[in-house]
DNA sequence: AGGATCCCCTAAACCGCTTTACTAAAGCGG
DNA sequence: CCGCTTTAGTAAAGCGGTTTAGGGGATCCT
């Protein structure tokens, strides 16, 4: 039993291959009667128009691609990114269109770029050197950065990164520590640096402490896993030369960071400060709940898909301003030990 | 400028287009001096297949899509959408499938089921009289439930349910709970009735309160979020005729009640107990941690996507033995108050 | 009555790739 | 030197839709 085709639908109700696809697309151009009756007819044989056909014919797939750097199964443990699948979503299914998953396809993501039956790409944290970006230019498709730098081909949206770095730093310092630990975010797998968003928010942190005759702070990097987040911990050095409190780059390592602490003895905040940043929903049910530094996912999400999708329509877009980030202080920092 | 066809490639290649998709494909049917010119030819002039082109002649398409019975924006509030991704992705990407995210089309899911160019769905949640169910069959893509019923037509990975949710009953009147309140999952929006997940979990508690004589347990339905099981907390009776502990369907809505009870003065767990269900990653870290049913979301995931994945090469597949389930005892729950 | 207009509908081209014949040339054993 | 198998490559027929160009008949206008 193969599947029923255009051309079934047309000799079943006696017309053309054309007024079937009228009948669906452009009922306006057939009279009634011959609308109905062949709507009726594709109903009975349970016709449903092949979509990579349709795809192909009309050039459009009705699909966004949301790219992404690391394997599904490493970037779905950190609920960024369903924050931000929220987001894309609203916008995404306001305008009728699906979303594909494109992660990199054996380690590149340029292949799984053309692999992909879409329409546009949304593109989570890639480096402005990334060949990937080079190759989405040159097969023209339309592309959104989200957590990267703005380039000449495609419109970026961001947030206040160094801003909301600095703000976490600046509280522990106010809060009186000296001596500071910073879990960074790793680049990914194809790039050598950092990526844009851990270089900004490594400035930030840099420029709070910028001037200050302190210490400098031991510094390790960390995926946006709880688990990594524990491995950080344990990389710091312990005993007196310790670090009192710790800037982490996600929730996901600050909470990872507490976890470690905690089964090593430690009182967090008492013995240990430690500051997130996302302010992923679970931050604010932590134990002890965690100061944090805010950014707006679920905005960031939209904003992106709304320029993305305005861009598909054939307007003419740009990067819209930072989303401001803000310092969000619970209970995971207090002032150090009088050690 | 317009896109580079094999035509193009061909053409600047000196050879016929089978030659150049051979010399993609099948390259041992080709010279090996042909082949390398022709792939030559395409690295200069920038050659992507099309994938819709690609994906119409081959009668597959390489993604495989997964039937989402809500809008994205609320799904993915929910981490078992996360951690359920995380299990699909690393099946799917082993096999260099793409993952299609498929939610209801203008509240249709039929309409996005035939909308999406997909070799295979993976349907959460759907009961086993949905309209959609019908419809995938009748197309003819090989689909396997999750969160459902197995069917003659559908393999179907589950979890013991209703085995979770005994334990979960069991335990709070071991502790000398009488009054429950129970929070069910809701229906969604295509079916009159809970879903089979729901009808079984409540079984579940049904069981272990059967032939006890006890005030019938108050119930309410919460979909699975924080705002919803705080909804559902306030719903219940105050005062002397309020529920000592309460039965949550999903972690989410039981974080939520939590949250609710404390801002309301009670404590958790001394003047209410609160069970969760999921055991998300989150539940370890609330305050106080959470009490819940553990249920292997990622496995969950990997079984559904390895068993359609075999299907699709065209092995039959049967539906697997219901993964475990088992009680997770942590702190959201103590002896009732001896008020 | 004759031409212009509309209204419906269709034939055929096209989207860009894969794949099934099929051919021409080369290699081979006898 | 001949018939037979390989080898290397091609033409053309799909895959299943959409869309352009146009044809025939009824209606309208003068």
């Amino acid at each position: 039993m193969s599947r029923v085709t255009i051309a079934d639908v047309a000799g079943a109700a006696g017309v053309s291959k054309t007024a079937v696809s009228f009948a669906f697309n452009n009922p306006e151009k057939l009279g009634q009667a011959t609308v109905d009756r062949v709507l009726q007819v594709a109903l009975d044989l349970g016709y449903t128009p092949h979509p990579a056909a349709r795809a192909l014919s009309m050039r459009r797939s009705g699909t966004i691609g949301v790219l992404i750097p690391q394997r599904l199964s490493t970037v779905f443990a950190n609920q960024f990114l369903g924050e931000l699948m929220q987001g894309l979503g609203e916008l995404v299914e306001e305008h009728d269109f699906t979303l594909l998953l494109v992660p990199p396809l054996d380690g590149s993501l340029e292949g799984a770029i053309r692999r992909a039956s879409v329409d546009g790409f949304i593109s989570l944290g890639l480096s402005p050197d990334d060949q990937a970006l080079e190759t989405l230019h040159r097969i023209g498709i339309p592309t959104v950065l989200i957590d990267s730098e703005e380039s000449p081909q495609h419109p970026a949206v961001n947030v206040d990164d160094a801003g909301g770095a600095e703000a976490a730093a600046r509280h522990l310092l106010d809060l009186g520590h000296r001596q500071l630990g910073l879990i960074l975010l790793p680049p990914t797998r194809s790039q050598a640096g950092p990526t844009p968003t851990a270089a900004r928010r490594l400035a930030g942190y840099r420029a709070a402490l910028a001037g200050l005759d302190l210490p400098a702070p031991y510094a390790v990097t960390a995926g946006a896993t709880m688990a990594a987040g524990a491995r950080a911990f344990e990389s710091f050095p312990k005993g007196k030369r310790r670090p009192t409190a710790i800037l982490a780059m996600s929730d996901m390592v600050a909470i990872g960071v507490m976890g470690a602490a905690q089964a090593a003895g430690l009182d967090v905040p008492g013995d240990l400060s430690v500051v997130g940043y996302d302010d992923l929903p679970m931050a604010a049910w932590t134990t002890p709940p965690l100061t944090t530094v805010r950014q707006p996912i679920v905005e960031k999400g939209r904003v992106a898909a709304g320029l993305l999708i305005r861009r598909l329509q054939g307007k003419v877009v740009v990067s819209p301003p930072p989303l401001e980030t803000s310092l969000v202080v619970r209970n995971s920092t207090a002032p150090p030990d009088k050690g």
